[in-house]
DNA sequence: AGCACGCCGACT
DNA sequence: GTCGGCGTGCTC
């Protein structure tokens, strides 16, 4: 006897393939993953059905090779879950699959850790904001709840209390974090909490152990499940709650194919499942702040105080245009005092290598990298020029190599600079730097650094993001900001709301336990609302006015923007194809502007031009309607490739 | 996305 | 003569 199994193959095809098996000699169903042959290649599958009779079709059906699951691994719900997906983000359910399922190809994250470190912590006694926001949560039967409270007023105890209580009424709960390290500390405390009744789905594990979790979590033998973007796709079958925290942050989009939010897959989940949607953040994302202004959609829920007792610190601007120098006086002269005291200090600057920018100042030449549209970095202590897109390296040059003119300069500066320069003004204090590259060489160096500056081993501590979110340091009083200004010269019209957020988290990380925190912001732009605002952390009136903008000019949160961008060694191929997809477009798309095809900000990636089409509408049915039949009937040649970014968080 | 097939250039 | 460039066709 012969059965028949339909399979959907990680590849960018539309189509399902049709693979043969004997039922007698392996047991094929659906939700298991199948090795099949694929053209010429071995391949893994997911098998989506099976059927007893021989389809009519003229290809030759080949065999399925192996089975590699004994239980499946999804069912109709997850499926049905991933063709939702398709449709929603343009892409193809086997890569679709590839992505939900671990064992598969990228995704999830976070730091490694080990169950030994939990610390115990003595019963926390929730403040009365906290109880009851409990309480409006759990008592109130509404979709979408928001925890909208400054850093350091205990969000976290609300989050593991409310998911505590769905526990116990029988419910399974998703904790989604981004990924990043603050998650080591949660971890902790979560595994300590809910003991064996949680699947921690971290970077660490293997193929094999992510699998292991996933099994867990399909048989019901755990409740909870914390994990970053992919933990969405947690296939529990009772699931009655999801909680993102930082709901603002960048890392819940996607970068790649299928490029997904968890927070819309949330969303679709926990509407289907008729459960609970909990976010929190202290800078909402403006679509969840607009969402916020109709409690029918999203209840808000305010936390106004610190619950370690200490206030909000006090925030200075440093004007850049009057200083020479990395430091200003200002700065200076506190973290003078601040180490006097014996108190700590953070220094924040978004950019990493010593200095990022070469210049010939006789023939106006720019080093660029050979494969991409940009300027390489300069690393001092590995002597090297490197690209921070594709990571090509090459020796640092002293001469101009286009004219040969020694007149050159080397602009722009990154922590590596600043780390030098903090050494030298401040040589009695121990400094140390956080970013990538002194990270990337062993990943136990974080976890060290932190440790070392808690323990007070570190007077200054020095970093990029990595020291931006989440850490909780009580001696920390001062927190500078070298530089606020990168974030505000691109292109993109989330580059305020992303340059405020950046200015209250960091700003979070001072005063943490006593009242007289200090944060410097250093810019040239201080008239900007973005920093204007967090100088007086204003938080509801930056989103508020920032909000009146996007409506007056009509982008999201109230219209919905898709790009479309086209990539292909050749520049000409890769502007053919966007032509001809945007006059299609134009004829079928209605109710929505197209701009382009232009040149994307970052014109070279990798050897590949980039030309992107930027699609925008207050009606998006319509847009997404259009969008549909043009990719369907869209032939694109070989060499060029077509990215579609819904809902795109950048437009890079 | 891969990977083979196939048809034109320049090199031992 | 052959090695090898990349256009194009296909994957059950």
């Amino acid at each position: 006897m012969v059965k028949y199994a339909q399979v959907a193959v990680p590849v960018p095809l539309k189509d399902e393939f049709t693979y043969s098996f004997d039922p007698e000699a392996m047991d094929v169903k659906p939700g298991v993953r199948v090795i099949v042959p694929f053209k010429n290649r071995r391949m893994q599958g997911y098998v989506i059905s099976v059927s007893d009779d021989k389809p009519e079709v003229e290809f030759a059906i080949k065999n399925i090779q192996r089975v590699v699951d004994k239980e499946p691994l999804f069912d109709k719900k997850d499926y049905d879950l991933a063709l939702w997906m398709e449709r929603f983000y343009f892409s193809s359910r086997g890569e679709i699959l590839d992505t939900m399922i671990p064992g598969g190809r990228k995704d999830t994250s976070f730091g490694g850790l080990d169950a030994e470190e939990a610390i115990e912590r003595p019963d926390v006694v929730l403040s009365e904001e906290q109880e009851n926001a409990v309480r409006t949560v759990m008592e109130t039967d509404e979709r979408m709840y928001y925890l909208f409270g400054v850093t350091g007023s205990g969000k976290t105890e609300v989050f593991l209390r409310c998911a505590e209580k769905v526990i116990e009424q029988g419910g399974q709960v998703i904790y989604l974090v981004p990924e990043i390290t603050l998650t080591h500390q949660l971890a902790l405390q979560v595994l300590k909490r809910f003991r064996n009744n949680v699947a921690i789905l971290h970077s660490g594990l293997t193929d094999s152990q992510r699998i292991a979790q996933w099994r867990k979590i399909k048989r019901s033998e755990v409740s909870l499940v914390i994990g970053a973007r992919s933990a969405v796709f947690a296939p529990f079958a009772n699931l009655k709650m999801i909680i993102i925290d930082e709901e603002h942050e960048n890392s819940y989009k996607s970068g790649n194919a299928p490029r997904y939010h968890a927070r819309q897959v949330a969303q679709k989940r926990i509407t289907d499942c008729k459960g609970k949607l909990l976010m929190g953040s202290a800078t909402p994302s403006l679509e969840a702040w607009h969402l916020m202004k109709d409690p029918s959609k999203m209840v808000r829920i305010d936390l106004r105080n610190r619950v370690g007792g200490g206030s909000m610190p006090k925030i200075e601007i440093a004007d850049m245009v009057k200083e020479e120098g990395l430091f200003s006086s200002l700065l200076q002269e506190r973290m003078m005092r601040t180490l006097a005291d014996g108190k700590q200090v953070i220094l924040f600057l978004n950019r990493r290598g010593f200095s990022y920018y070469f210049h010939c100042r006789s023939c106006g030449y720019e080093l660029k990298c050979p494969h991409c549209d940009v300027a390489m970095t300069y690393h001092k202590r590995r002597n090297i020029l490197q690209c921070h897109y594709c990571g090509y390296s090459r020796k640092p040059v002293t001469v101009c190599p286009e004219c040969g003119s020694m007149d050159v300069m080397y602009s722009g500066f990154g922590t590596e600079q600043v780390e030098q320069e903090l050494r030298r003004l401040f040589p009695l204090y121990r400094v140390e730097r956080l970013d990538t590259d002194t990270v990337s060489s062993d990943r136990t160096v974080i976890q060290k650094t932190l440790d070392d500056f808690r323990a007070g081993k570190i007077n200054i501590l020095l970093g990029t993001q990595m020291v931006a979110k989440g850490l909780n340091f009580p001696n920390v009083r001062l927190v500078g900001i070298v530089m606020a200004d990168s974030g505000l010269l691109i292109p993109d019209f989330r580059a305020e709301e992303r340059t405020f957020d950046l200015l209250v988290q960091v700003s979070g990380r001072s005063g943490r336990a006593d009242s007289n925190g200090e944060v410097i912001i250093q810019t040239r732009m201080k008239d900007n609302p973005a920093i204007d605002f967090a100088t007086r952390s204003d938080v509801e009136a930056f989103f508020d006015q920032e909000l009146a903008i996007r409506k007056e000019t009509s982008f999201p949160p109230f219209s919905r923007m898709v790009n479309i961008v086209f990539r292909s060694p050749k520049a000409s191929a890769a502007r053919e194809c966007a032509d001809n997809v945007a006059h299609s477009l134009r004829n079928v798309c209605r109710n929505t502007q197209i701009y382009g095809p232009n040149e994307c900000p970052v014109e070279k990636i990798r050897e590949n031009y980039r030309i992107q089409i930027l699609l925008r509408s207050k009606k998006a049915s319509d847009m997404l309607a259009g969008l549909n039949s043009v990719v369907s009937s869209v032939k694109l040649p070989h060499n060029v490739a077509m990215d579609i970014d819904v809902d795109p968080v950048d437009l890079l």
